[in-house]
DNA sequence: CGGGATCCACCTCGATACTG
DNA sequence: CAGTATCGAGGTGGATCCCG
């Protein structure tokens, strides 16, 4: 068990043509996790989330352009991965508030680095982006 | 300029109704810089470089599960968002190594952090999974 | 060795309509 | 308010073959 953990920074002299061992992402620490919250959404969803609990209409205009069924199918994965709690008030009409469990919080940490990166990077990368182009 | 660059972390009450307004996520700097690292592959290679400069077939192996394709169309686009760098050796077999420039580099370290999370919660996440689909 | 070009299967996702 | 259901376009990405 654990045994292939790391491929992708241990650089194996074991593989020699292209692809042909048995690799199983799903077991990679890195690449499991990226498969889950590594869509366009689920970060985001998150990070608003890493504000306090919220409701469905309020992350909704967390994130301006989801559409309900993906912030749906969002919410439903993040649940069942056990990084947000559902609560579902039966008022009428009803109240369903999202937050952030133990272990979403403590995703939530690393991802807000990523986003205060992006924030305060924003320009640099505009700009070589533009360099590039250039250079064309 | 610059006026609607975080609405999904400042929940504004100017939104009434399901995403009528001209919300650009190209503008937004998180919504922008997910847009173009936000796939399968882009982390994967950055974190590989981390580690110093690569050659084409090492990232390959460092990457298993990865095309010749997608690799090299991850690398071209990481290549003109100015992440990482590209030296031919107009050698006989040519060599082609990737590095990171410095904007590469400042952007690995959040990632690296997202990444060291993912390997020191993976039990955590696995055994929360589990829990939540005996609760079905 | 490090690609480029082409073809095509999937499958994600948005649009739309309906519901308790 | 907070969803569910269905349909269909589009884009992502794998497979394959070729090249300097």
């Amino acid at each position: 068990m654990a045994q292939q953990l790391e491929p992708h920074r241990a650089l194996g002299e074991k593989f020699e043509s292209w692809m042909q061992f048995d690799f199983d992402a799903t077991r990679c620490p890195v690449r499991n996790l990226l498969d889950h919250i590594g869509d366009r959404w689920s970060i985001l969803i998150l990070s608003a989330l890493a504000g306090g609990p919220k409701r469905f209409s309020a992350l909704a205009r967390a994130v301006p352009d989801i559409s309900k069924r993906m912030l749906t199918q969002t919410l439903r994965r993040l649940q069942s991965d056990g990084f947000i709690d559902r609560d579902v008030q039966p008022t009428v009409p009803p109240q369903v508030t999202y937050s952030l469990t133990p272990l979403g919080k403590s995703l939530a940490a690393p991802l807000l680095t990523l986003i205060d990166w992006a924030e305060t990077n924003f320009a640099s990368v505009v700009e070589a982006r533009q360099k590039m182009a250039e250079a064309a």
